[in-house]
DNA sequence: AATAATAATGTGCTCGTGCACAATATAAAT
DNA sequence: ATTTATATTGTGCACGAGCACATTATTATT
């Protein structure tokens, strides 16, 4: 209703104090009298105050530093798009006096990840932006953050219970069931269906099984009795992934497969080589590798993580808060986008 | 690389100059002697200089206002959905001064537009946020806010060659084919499929003939030829719904079923209530009754339109144009998102 | 060489907030 | 009643940009 923006100044004029005053009640700092806050309270109820968050910015004129710290990229390029989401944010909060520094941990090394975040944490950033893979190690180092009075918000991997400013990620047992129902629609009926795990570090371990959880829940939910078959294979075993999908196959083709990583390109290689490019498939994330089986048939579905809006989600609202001091959701789940070769154009 | 952010106080101490050379050179406001230019120059070369737009911003003051118009929301809630998108965003444009004005106009009735957006323009708003559905009504009010030195965002409904900053939507003719490649997964083979389009307002019939050309050109493209009808129907006319659906499935029941618009939920219903809920059905946006059939089965896919972010990223990005200066992407192509029951959650 | 005209440069103020500190008012102690 | 202590209030400044205007330096004119 009230359209105009009050200042400070005016409100003192309206209640007949200084600035001072009004500053003082509006910040709850004591040595008002009660007569002077009474003024000031009752102008305060009739109009609509809120500060101007410019000028206040624009005072502060901090001068910030986040700390983002995510997997290293050399493996595949899901992490790759992480960085770029960051990259995209840093521009941005760049003019507005925040700095962003980008730290890499590889994920089979936990020891050289407690080395990187404690010597970080004597840089003693503003904020801190986290893919906390390691359970443990990153729980460790969060409760260090919170003594250090360091705000933080996490991507990609949910920590329960850790007093994160945000988390923005997705829902894994939402996104299993997401991709159980795709399959249900594409798959051949009567056949067993196949879940494969590529889960060579143990860190995301924990992801996998959410995300399988959710696909087995949606088939017992929806009372037909399809068989699931869980494998789990590993990308360092290069020679052996063939041997092992022969296997699955030796008696007759799956009904369908869901891949729970990036890695369902690597399946459907194999599907290629050996004609059965009529077995559907879905898997994860836009990554090049994948992007060329799902344009050429073998992938059906991708499902999108978003690592880049994830990423830069996460700058935005951590700088938000660092310079306009704005409030950040607790939570906040991104969208599971299905992608087909039609829609994949807009993902990009 | 250079990682200060550089002050026009510390450039002129550097230059040994003073602030106000340094800001006549950045300005090209001339009156600068070649020595002291060749100084200031020399060093904005070295440094990456950008400035504060908070300060910028500051002095600036402007207390901007921004008129959205779009349609009014009583026959659906489609526009409601895209009202919410420009209430969220007005929020936040509160505290930077912005004042967000909405006004809605009868899709039915241009005069009355015509009407709107002339009195509108004599109230010399800072910004206009447009879902242009008439299109010759529209353009011709575009040309006078060019004329007027206003600047515009479109959204919803595109206008080839307008000046606009920006316009935000979604490739209708993409969206088409997307549809077309869901209800190829899942329609019954050898039965022909029916395009529906509700289009009792003629304002949005180009639309529909854009999705339309789209989901043919897939089938074309695929080479299988699927017998395709195209079917006008009008919710205005609602007894004549059933009788004219049932001359559709006098034959046989379709492959499937596209409807172009927000109005699948009518047809959703005459399957229920012909016990045809096994015929695919595809069709437009997150409105309650869509969700509600989607939810029981009735309705297989929605493509989601994302009316509620197309007008929230109108009203942000013009906001960030006004307030900071900041430049705006020319077109904003929203994703095709896929809906089904078991992602919908995260796209309310 | 002295004055007028013009070019070039420097300074002061504003925007709104938030804090430090000075100024003033009120209460307590002698 | 006067001094001292404490409570309350008002003022000044900084943040960085941007512009008006005052000041100073340079060139042109007599």
């Amino acid at each position: 209703m009230e359209k105009k923006n009050y200042t400070i100044k005016e409100i003192a004029r309206l209640a007949e104090v200084s600035r001072g005053t009004v500053d003082r009640i509006l910040h709850q700092r004591g040595n008002v009298s009660k007569k002077a806050r009474q003024k000031v309270e009752g102008i305060l109820k009739k109009i609509d105050y809120s500060p101007n968050l410019i000028a206040r910015s624009l005072k502060a004129n901090k001068r910030s530093t986040i700390v983002a710290i995510l997997p290293s990229n050399e493996k595949d390029n899901y992490w790759n798009q992480s960085l770029n989401g960051i990259l995209e944010a840093a521009k941005k909060a760049k003019e507005f006096n925040v700095t962003i520094e980008i730290k890499k941990y590889d994920v089979t090394n936990a020891r050289l990840f407690n080395r990187l975040v404690s010597e970080l944490l004597l840089t003693r950033p503003d904020g801190i932006l986290l893919a906390p893979l390691f359970y443990q190690e990153s729980l460790d180092f969060l409760v260090k953050c919170i003594k250090a009075n360091i705000p933080y918000v996490l991507f990609n991997t949910h920590i329960e219970d850790s007093q994160s400013l945000s988390f923005i990620g997705q829902d894994l047992f939402a996104s299993g069931r997401v991709s159980a129902d795709l399959l249900d629609r594409i798959k051949t009926p009567d056949k067993p269906v196949f879940i494969i795990h590529f889960d060579e570090d143990p860190a995301i371990a924990n992801h996998l099984k959410e995300k399988e959880a959710g696909f087995r829940r949606y088939f017992e939910e929806k009372g037909n009795h399809v068989a699931i078959q869980t494998v789990r294979l590993s990308t360092r075993q290069e020679h052996q992934i063939d041997k092992k999908m022969d296997e699955i196959f030796v008696n007759e083709a799956p009904g369908g497969i869901y891949v729970s990583t990036s890695k369902a390109h690597v399946v459907a290689g194999y599907l290629k080589r050996n004609a059965l490019q009529h077995v559907p498939l879905i898997g994860y994330d836009l990554i090049d590798q994948n992007i060329d089986f799902l344009k050429s048939g073998e992938i059906n579905f991708l499902i999108n993580q978003n690592p880049e809006r994830q990423a830069y989600l996460g700058i935005s609202y951590l700088s938000d808060h660092l310079v306009f001091g704005k409030k950040i959701e607790p939570t906040n789940l991104l969208p599971l986008d299905i992608i087909t070769e039609e829609n994949l154009a807009f993902y990009l």
